[in-house]
DNA sequence: TTCCGACAGTGGGGTCGCAAT
DNA sequence: ATTGCGACCCCACTATCGGAA
């Protein structure tokens, strides 16, 4: 297959609002894909690279190439090509890949050239990713949605479930059961803003601690433990203290769900930036454990002895993960039925947070494990920061926020009168007020370098954040973490902003 | 007919490891 | 030795489609 099919595919995938005419379009081109071209194919159009990481980003697409004025490339050439592209290492290599990929883009036309740019940069804007691609699929094959869609869960790969479902057709999505040893995309959880909110719409419920660590997925099959994360990276090599511990455990095969985590001397949760970079750490593992060693906290269980447990209610998962796992190395966790229990949430919710971790989880007890969705049926809940900070500079916004001012750069109030800037954001925006705060902005930009917009500093916005953490980037040692608009303060002036000092002073865990 | 769940898009900061300077 | 870049952790929020209620 020409990747110009593809490209063409992806333009009419992108021009179609309708996700049904998406899914139409789709199921239409990978009924057309031989088979040796599915596993190139059915990624890209789901805008993915079936050899993950290139090491391929703005830089090293470098300066746009003349197109070729007719299309020749088939899909496995391409992918062959970048294949290749991502084997190159050592010295020199990035000045390699500069000019493999020059090749390439001199070999496609100007539509090919858009596509192969968005897929290597990961923007390709096209209102379709893994979701409609599995729907697309089962268009092509016949094969019942809801179907396909778990074999991908279990799988963990769109491609796997394609290649087999698009050889051998619908029964082949039998031979994807929960395995021990193969990763399952994770259960996700949507948020709440307050653990009466949450409790209310769930009746019975679990209230599960919530900590800021890195979440993974365990698989022992008798000696053998391997360590997944989120996206179903295999860690194993960087953990091995967590390894030892799952060989503790009294079964022999499970699977088991939780988050790892640095605990300091008294047994306090340590930053997440200091868990998050122990467990960045692949070099000198030793090293690293015996400075920042970290422990697994385990909060659902997901299959034992053989047995699936997904589709069991929680409650039962929870059982055997009880019979499993010693308390210590389990998440606290406190039962409620219904609001009568209220106060004991709200109480184990203040707890959890004096005793340092983000927050609380509230669990249906009676739901299953859904794999890779984001249930309905797990709630968080996190404390909110909000501060008044003023608006210093704004960037031009990309796609759908094109000609827009999106990035909002903010600062708090010094002493003496300047400001320190705190970070950025996009997040919170409605395009309503992205229109408003174009205009507003343009009114008050002393420059402009086409990508960013510096103001007078007059604009006073209400941020949300979750905290401080370190920063190494920011003039005040600190920045934001997680923060998002919540209004414009008009009725505030630049002198009635917070300050850098209130700031710290409201977050005396984190010193800069 | 209205409501709401699921998805895609728009990017944020930190850290690590490797290559370039 | 330091800097730049890419990958991958953590993540919030809005707009939209289309099935559920």
């Amino acid at each position: 297959m020409l990747l110009a099919r593809l490209a063409q595919v992806s333009r009419e995938v992108a021009a179609t609002s309708a996700r049904s005419r998406k899914t139409a379009l789709l199921a239409e081109l990978f009924r057309e894909a031989q088979a040796a071209d599915v596993p190139v194919v059915i990624p890209y159009l789901a805008g993915r690279l079936p050899q993950g990481r290139l090491g391929v980003g703005w830089k090293v697409l470098g300066r746009p190439v003349a197109p070729a004025a007719e299309p020749s490339l088939t899909v496995r050439e391409v992918d062959a090509r970048l294949t290749a592209l991502g084997e190159v290492s050592g010295p020199g290599s990035q000045a390699e890949r500069t000019r493999l990929v020059g090749e390439l883009m001199g070999a496609a036309t100007q539509e090919e050239q858009r596509f192969l740019l968005g897929l290597l940069t990961g923007e390709v804007r096209q209102g379709a990713l893994d979701a409609v691609a599995v729907e697309g699929l089962a268009g092509a094959t016949g094969a019942p949605p809801a179907d396909v869609r778990r074999a991908v869960m279990l799988a963990g790969s769109l491609q796997t479930v394609a290649q087999a479902l698009l050889t051998e057709g619908p029964p082949a999505l039998e031979r994807f059961r929960l395995t021990v040893g193969r990763p399952v995309l994770p259960m996700l959880a949507h948020s709440a803003s307050s653990v009466a909110e949450a409790v209310g719409k769930l009746g019975v419920c679990a209230v599960e601690e919530k900590l800021d660590g890195i979440r993974v997925q365990v698989h022992r099959d008798g000696g053998t433990v391997r360590l997944y994360t989120r996206t179903l990276d295999d860690i194993t090599g960087r953990l091995p203290e967590v390894t030892a511990a799952a060989l503790e455990l009294r079964g022999e095969r499970f699977v088991l769900d939780g988050e790892v985590i640095a605990f300091d001397a008294d047994g306090r949760p340590r930053s997440f930036q200091e868990t998050a970079g122990r467990v960045g750490s692949r070099v000198d593992v030793a090293t690293a454990a015996e400075a920042v060693p970290v422990s697994p906290v385990f909060f659902d269980a997901l299959s034992v002895d053989g047995r699936d447990l997904l589709d069991l209610p929680f409650a039962e998962r929870h059982a055997e993960l009880a019979r499993l796992v010693p308390e210590p190395m389990r998440v606290r966790r406190t039962v409620v039925s219904g609001p009568g229990g209220l106060p004991a949430a709200e109480e184990f919710l203040a707890e959890t947070l004096a005793r340092g971790h983000e927050g609380v989880v509230v669990k249906d007890l009676g739901a299953p494990y859904s794999a890779g969705r984001r249930g309905a049926s797990w709630l968080k809940v996190k404390p909110v920061h909000t501060l008044d900070l003023v608006v210093l500079a704004a960037e031009w916004g990309h796609g759908r926020r094109t000609g827009r001012l999106s990035n909002l750069h903010l600062g708090a109030r010094r002493e003496d009168g300047s400001y320190a800037m705190l970070g950025k954001t996009f997040k919170g925006l409605t395009d309503a007020l992205l229109a408003w705060q174009t205009e507003r902005l343009r009114e008050l930009a002393v420059s402009d370098d086409g990508h960013v917009v510096t103001v007078r500093p007059e604009l006073v916005v209400e941020i949300a954040y979750d905290g401080l953490q370190r920063s190494t980037r920011y003039p005040a040692g600190v920045t934001l973490r997680f923060a998002r608009v919540v209004r414009y303060r008009e009725d505030k002036r630049p002198q009635d902003a917070d300050t850098v000092e209130t700031v710290l002073a409201a977050h005396p865990e984190v010193r800069p």
